[in-house]
DNA sequence: TTCCCTCTGTTCGCTAGCGCACAGAGCGCA
DNA sequence: TGCGCTCTGTGCGCTAGCGAACAGAGGGAA
C-alpha cells in the first residue's frame, strides 16, 4: 500500500511544477527532504482518519481528492497533476486528511515530511507563496464542482471531468473504465455509457475497453459546463509576485 | 453597497471566535487594525472578479460564500458565522474572490484590510494558526457540500442546511422565505415547499411567510444527512496546538 | 378596514437519472 | 484456438426534481 521509495536521487530540474517555480536557492535546499516515490493505479495515499506523514508533488502521475458518502462509496472533489501538491491539511497543521486521495495515473512522485515541510515554511524562501497558490485552486475548485454537481447534467460534467483530466496527465488518451469513472461522477455506470457513447457517435472521443482518447478537443469543449474553463484559469494564476 | 463603519472601538473581549480565540496579547496588537460595521441582509461584501480590500470576521452576523453559475442564478458553497472570517483568497494573497458573498443574516462584524492581515501574519502570533484552521474548515466544507449536493436529496440537504444555519446564527428560529432558500441550494421554490412541507407535517420545524423555526432538533438531524455531522465536527478542531 | 403584495401550497406534463438485469464484444491467457 | 473474464451496450419500470402556472393566505401600509 505504502508507495515503494526509488533510491535515484531527485533530479536537478524538477518535474513537478510547484517545485519547479520555486527559487532555485529554495529549490536546492528543499532537495534533501525530497524523495522519489512510484505511485501506481490504485495506490491509496491517504486514508480518511488515519494519520499523514506525507505531502506529496507529482511528477508524472495524477491523483483523485475522494469524498466518502454513507453506502454511496467516494465521490471526486478534486484533481492533482505535477501542477500542485497533496496533503493541504498537514501542510495546514492538521494530523490527517478528512479525503481520500487514490492515484488514479501511475507515476512517480516527490514526497516529504509534514514536519519538513512546516519548518521549511518558516524559512520563508517562496515556498509559502507557492502552498498558498495550491491551497486556493483546491478550495476553488471544490467550489466549483460542489455547484457543478448541482446544477449540471451528467453529459456536461462527463466532459468536464475528462478535459481536467487531459491537462493534468498532459496526453489526450488515457486508460479508465466506464466503471471507474462513474464512481468518481457519483452516478451509474450505464449513465456513463450512455453519455460517453453519446460523445463517441458524435466523433469527438473514441472509448474502448477502458482506453479512451479525446479526438475533438473543441467539441468536447462545446459539450462540457462553464465550470471547466473556471478551473482551469485558477490554475494560470501567477507563479510568482 | 459597502458596509457603513461604526465609530465604536471594538470590544476588548471580541464576540468572533477566531479573534477570541487568538492570545490577548496578539489580539491587542491587532485591535488597532479592526474596524467594525454594521451589515445588513442582502449586503454583497464581494462580487466575483472585484478587487477586494478586507477580511471580515463576523461577530453575530452570517455569511454565505456563492458560486455563480451560468444563467442558474448562484449557490451556496460554504457558510461563515461568529466561529470563522471571509476573505480567504485576500489571506491567501489573491487580490479577488472568485466567489460572491452574501450577507444572510444581519449583524455586525470586524474588519480589517488585506495589508495589515499579511503584515500581521508576519509577525506569527497565533493569527496563522487560527487562519489555516478556518481555510481548512472553508475547504473541507465545499468538498463535502460537493459530495451531499450529488449524493442526497433535497430533503436531507433542506435539512442539513437548517442546522447548519442555525448553528452559526445561535439561534433555532430566523427568517428566510422559501425563495431564498431555493436559491441556496440550487433548487426549485416548490421543490423546497414541499421539502419544507413535510418536516412541518411531522413536527419538526414551523413554518410561515419567512419565519423558520426548528421544532424538534434531534427529529431534523436524523432528517439530515451524515454530511451535516461531518461538516460540524470540522468546526470543533482544537482551538490551539 | 381595505387593498395589495409577498409568500406558500399545489397541479400538470416532462426529463434525467436510478436500480436492476442481461446480452454481447473484445482481450488476455492457457 | 478456445475459454473466461472484464468491459460496454441496452432495456424496463420507477423516482426525484424540473418548468410553468395559478390559487389562496397572511401581513403591512394607507
Amino acid at each position: 500500500m505504502s508507495p515503494r521509495a526509488i533510491p535515484r536521487k531527485p533530479k536537478s530540474h524538477p518535474a513537478n511544477q510547484l517545485l519547479a517555480a520555486l527559487p532555485s536557492k529554495t529549490y536546492r535546499r528543499l532537495q534533501s527532504g525530497l524523495e522519489r516515490v512510484q505511485l501506481n493505479f490504485g495506490d491509496v495515499l491517504y486514508q480518511p482518519g488515519d494519520p499523514t506523514e506525507h505531502v506529496y508533488f507529482p511528477n508524472d502521475s495524477m491523483l483523485s481528492l475522494l469524498v466518502a458518502v454513507e453506502g454511496n462509496g467516494a465521490l471526486e472533489v478534486g484533481m492533482v497533476g505535477k501542477e500542485g501538491m497533496v496533503g493541504i491539511p498537514l501542510a495546514l497543521g492538521r494530523p490527517n486528511s478528512p479525503v481520500r486521495v487514490l492515484v488514479q495515473g501511475g507515476g512517480s512522485a516527490m514526497r516529504m515530511t509534514g514536519a519538513r515541510l512546516a519548518s521549511e515554511l518558516k524559512k520563508n524562501g517562496g515556498l509559502k507563496w507557492q502552498l498558498d497558490r495550491c491551497i486556493y485552486t483546491s478550495m476553488m475548485t471544490a467550489m466549483q464542482i460542489a455547484a457543478c454537481n448541482q446544477s449540471h447534467v451528467l453529459a456536461q460534467r462527463l466532459a468536464r471531468w475528462l478535459l481536467m483530466v487531459r491537462d493534468r496527465v498532459g496526453r489526450s488518451e488515457f486508460r479508465l473504465t466506464q466503471e471507474f469513472l462513474a464512481r468518481m461522477l457519483g452516478v451509474r455506470r450505464a449513465g456513463v455509457t450512455d453519455a460517453a457513447g453519446n460523445l463517441q457517435r458524435r466523433g469527438l472521443i473514441s472509448y474502448s475497453r477502458g482506453r479512451i482518447k479525446i479526438l475533438n478537443l473543441e467539441g468536447v469543449r462545446a459539450a462540457s459546463c462553464a465550470c471547466y474553463e473556471v478551473i482551469r484559469k485558477l490554475e494560470s494564476v501567477p507563479a510568482s509576485r
